[in-house]
DNA sequence: GAACAATAACCAAGCGCTTGCTTGCTTAAT
DNA sequence: ATTAAGCAAGCAAGCGCTTGGTTATTGTTC
């Protein structure tokens, strides 16, 4: 019974919805607690026909995060390209990287940590996706650096920064008093020093 | 063929032994992908005798976390008791708590992640434990704020603090050029808006 | 102070279940 | 006629946990 065109007008590409539920999950319960059953059965299919689509379950954990990082650096890319001010790139930057980890439901860059499970080799691409990511991120900080807004765009700084943003899908609850929008605001405040006597007017 | 007093001189007790090696494992491999045998290899016993101590693989995550966070929360309290300045007391509860996340071997502020294996009543135990963690830090924080050092002391400057402090387990190398110290140093600077002109000579 | 009972702290073995994955078959589209 | 995409069924390995025994220690009684 392949699914085709007309069918029932759903979703023909059954390998990204697979890949979509499996890093919802992934992120929900942990790689190790997702039965590949669960992935099976969140898109409808019998418990051994995603096999079919990837080769193990090790692989699919690596297409979605792979996958997802990519997709996720075109998105940043295409939100900061018309923008000059380096300031205003990196608040456009933080609030699209928020918007994937708190709005999205794949929420690739939070599966980072699951990459224990699977080999070297792996890692390897896996990281190379990772550096893709960051890339537009630590241009914007230097820039932001030469414009004399920044102290500093060591690295550790990039890092102490995607600390602040991805720990925060940990406590964030979309239904609080918080807005995503305040959250990024309350980000880039931290990491510029809030310009207190704000130059707006 | 218990193990009491003067029988090797090893540890004679074998519960907090496998706490910590539990700790350690959940922290590594994630709590799913360690097995009771992983825990019970670790401290030498054979696959079921973790259970005499704890009635379920549960109730050991639940233990290593709640009796982690005391321990590690009874060691910021001590740290910083003889500290007046609020500025120093942070720089204190930055570097004590890194030193538990980087340099420890338990990393009990890692696990809270894996609460979500438990159940409602034992993540709500959990809470309570991470709850008095953070008094020190909240109580700290506005001391900044009220001695001007700080723009503002509301909840999500504590926790964006705690996301660039706990992701850096995910990145930090202890073999690499940046010392725990000066990771701690450059957190602070971020929050507290690094005084550029230094007002030390 | 020797004999005995009680207990703490394990081990050896295994039970029932779940897991990732395979195999052979079926069916709709090309 | 071939292929893409799935289903039905199940296998071997590994999982958390239990059960029944075993042994060194500790208290108790005579």
């Amino acid at each position: 019974m392949p699914r085709r065109k007309s069918d029932t007008g759903l979703e023909p590409n059954r390998r990204a919805e697979l890949l979509r539920a499996a890093a919802k999950l992934f992120v929900e319960k942990g790689f190790a607690a997702t039965t590949t059953r669960d992935i099976a059965e969140a898109v409808g299919m019998r418990s051994g026909s995603p096999f079919y689509h990837f080769r193990s379950k090790q692989e699919l954990l690596k297409a979605a995060m792979i996958e997802g990082l990519d997709a996720g650096h075109a998105q940043l890319v295409a939100a900061i390209e018309s923008i000059a001010d380096p300031e205003a790139k990196l608040r456009t930057l933080v609030r699209t990287h928020l918007g994937t980890l708190l709005e999205g439901d794949c929420r690739s860059p939070l599966l980072v940590s699951e990459a224990r499970a699977l080999d070297d080799k792996a890692r390897t691409e896996i990281a190379a996706a990772f550096d893709r990511y960051q890339v537009p991120w630590q241009e914007t900080l230097e820039a932001l650096q030469q414009a004399g807004k920044l102290a500093s765009a060591a690295p550790p700084v990039r890092l102490l920064l995607f600390g602040m943003l991805n720990w925060s899908s940990h406590w964030y609850r979309p239904d609080g008093t918080l807005s995503v929008d305040e959250l990024a605001d309350a980000a880039v405040a931290m990491l510029l020093h809030a310009p207190k006597n704000g130059k707006k007017p």
